[in-house]
DNA sequence: GTCTATATCCAGATAGAC
DNA sequence: GTCTATCTGGATATAGAC
């Protein structure tokens, strides 16, 4: 399901498709999902969940913003090497073309999460002062960027090769 | 046919919509561009090419590394403040769905233009020497997740506003 | 709940007059 | 080159037996 939208794309994939690869029948597909954005909006909440534990487990260890941070982007970085269908789902679909109604990525889960822990980052004096988004931006654009590269294909290197060189970028960005 | 596209996505406006819209008949329309990717593609190349001359000319003008990156994402800023259907088709629209042959946005022409100027900042020392890709997703990835946060309406104030914080950070992100 | 068979619709694409 | 009328396939979604 989620190697054929993420492959072919969710308009190119036909609820007859998803039947063939799961096994399981049109019949009961649209039993369970209602319709056909119902199985894109399911498989979107499963995965921006995994993310969401995945960050927040991370900002719940003892650590300073310095450090949660940088274990954010290492995680993203590993993740998009082990399941780099995940994050093209996330990052590179555009959710708003068949989940109207959802919240963009910005603003989803994990992405608040970040900003918080930004937050606590400049209350604690380890950030400079400014406003929030832009020192989220600041600090996960590039590394982000670095991930839609590797996804398109179009970086030698896997990504934690880079993650040295491209976290101290990032650090020197918003460090005071 | 840009607002179409943008609006409500490549697959969500049939070749009518763009017909009935342009007052062009359906007929002409696959007489000129053969098939729906055609229209498609062929607007991709206008923008892209547009963008493209719109950061060469910048790059043309003498000045710094740091003078030239300000100066592209200054306007960057400000297209997707004019213009925030080009931005978002250039930016958002997922070319890989509807355009497989399409080389991806970060190797396209303009990011292209963009490294090169980045490799110039290097050679002359205003730049910390380190892999290109990365100087050039740290300085240009910040900026970029701030238009997205724009286009996604996730951003009170306008570009502009944010410049020279957004600016400070991605430029200190790569300084020597 | 799960399946097969079917209904319905509308998209992309074409034919052929003008 | 431009138009109208039309074809055709395949998509989403449903009906109804099991």
């Amino acid at each position: 399901m989620l190697t054929l939208f993420s492959e072919h794309g969710y308009f190119a994939t036909s609820v007859q498709d998803i039947s063939s690869e799961s096994g399981v029948s049109v019949g009961s597909i649209y039993h369970h999902f209602g319709d056909k954005e119902g199985i894109a909006r399911s498989l979107y909440h499963a995965l921006s969940d995994q993310m969401s534990s995945r960050i927040s487990w991370i900002s719940a260890r003892q650590g300073t913003a310095h450090d949660q941070c940088r274990e954010i982007v290492k995680t993203l970085f590993e993740m998009a090497e082990e399941e780099p269908l995940v994050m093209d789902f996330m990052l590179y679909a555009k959710h708003k073309e068949f989940l109207p109604e959802e919240k963009s990525i910005c603003s989803s889960k994990p992405f608040e999460l970040m900003r918080t822990i930004v937050a606590a980052g400049m209350e604690s004096g380890e950030i400079r002062r400014m406003d929030v988004m832009v020192a989220s931006t600041s600090l996960f654009g590039g590394p982000i960027r670095m991930i839609v590269a590797r996804l398109d294909d179009v970086l030698q290197a896997p990504l934690p090769h880079y993650l040295d060189e491209v976290w101290e970028c990032a650090w020197k960005s918003v460090a005071t």
